[in-house]
DNA sequence: CCGGAAATTAGACAAAGTCCAGATTGCTGA
DNA sequence: TCAGCAATCTGGACTTTGTCTAATTTCCGG
């Protein structure tokens, strides 16, 4: 079973899977994530989908991110005080944030186990579980 | 066994504790934190500090914040992406946090596990996990 | 009381993100 | 074809959180 490939052509069907009128903009956007399969920020994506000629707008770029996060296309993970990472991987995972450089990977979720927490209020139901391990370089 | 009491007196003992010179605006900053045992931004921080007449600068009160969590007197929880809580609780515990609220809350960690997280490459060392569970209201 | 180090301050600045009113795009149905 | 309409995109003003700096104030030890 092959990775799959994001190529432009794919993007298009992987938008309209997630209910998303896969305009010239959100299929960049979408490239740039996809293709790379990185955690980008805003304005990452935007530099990204800019390096030509000026094409998409930053308001553009921020409504869109939001719009494929709830569509449920992409994840966001805010471990940088700073600013919001996008994440193009929605299978379940964790994360490893190198403090110094800022650079984040993923963990797998599937031999992570996480038991003990206490039970929820009958009235709230969990949306996911954010576990970061934050790492620095010895010295 | 009774609760710690955080008084203004006990308040510079604390400070010192932690190599912090205890000044007029540093017990008033750690006393808004202790005496309140809850999450605060640093701009409800400063609200509180700056109450009755203005006393204390943004600048200090960023300043101290900063001070406070070098020395380990606070935690910094990163689950907003529009802004820092600072945590008075320093003992190890994970985050509940409710995403239409803001309300952020406490788990003790004594009885959460987590197993089987990667081994880290040889010159790196974890600095904290952060295990935050997004809840929401059920509706 | 003096001098210097530590701390505080106001306010300018920076960066991330939001908002809005107007312009573009791309259908759809006659 | 094309008028009309909804969806989308845009520049730019604006907000908020946080940083920086140069000048002032506070606090001590001698």
């Amino acid at each position: 079973m092959g990775r799959m490939q994001y190529t432009r052509d794919n993007m298009a069907g992987l938008l309209r899977g997630h209910d998303i009128n896969p305009t010239h903009q959100r299929l960049e956007i979408a490239h740039a994530l996809f293709s790379r399969q990185e955690h980008l920020s805003a304005d990452q994506v935007m530099a990204i989908v800019n390096t030509r000629h000026s094409e998409t707008s930053k308001a553009t770029v921020y409504n869109t991110l939001k719009l494929f996060l709830e569509k449920g296309l992409v994840r966001e993970v805010i471990v940088d005080p700073s600013k919001v990472f996008f994440d193009p991987n929605t299978t379940p995972h964790h994360h490893i944030y190198e403090v110094d450089s800022g650079k984040l990977s993923d963990i797998d979720a599937e031999h992570v186990q996480i038991t003990g927490l206490p039970p929820l209020p009958d009235n709230m139901v969990t949306e996911g579980i954010d576990l970061i391990v934050r790492v620095r370089r010895k010295d």
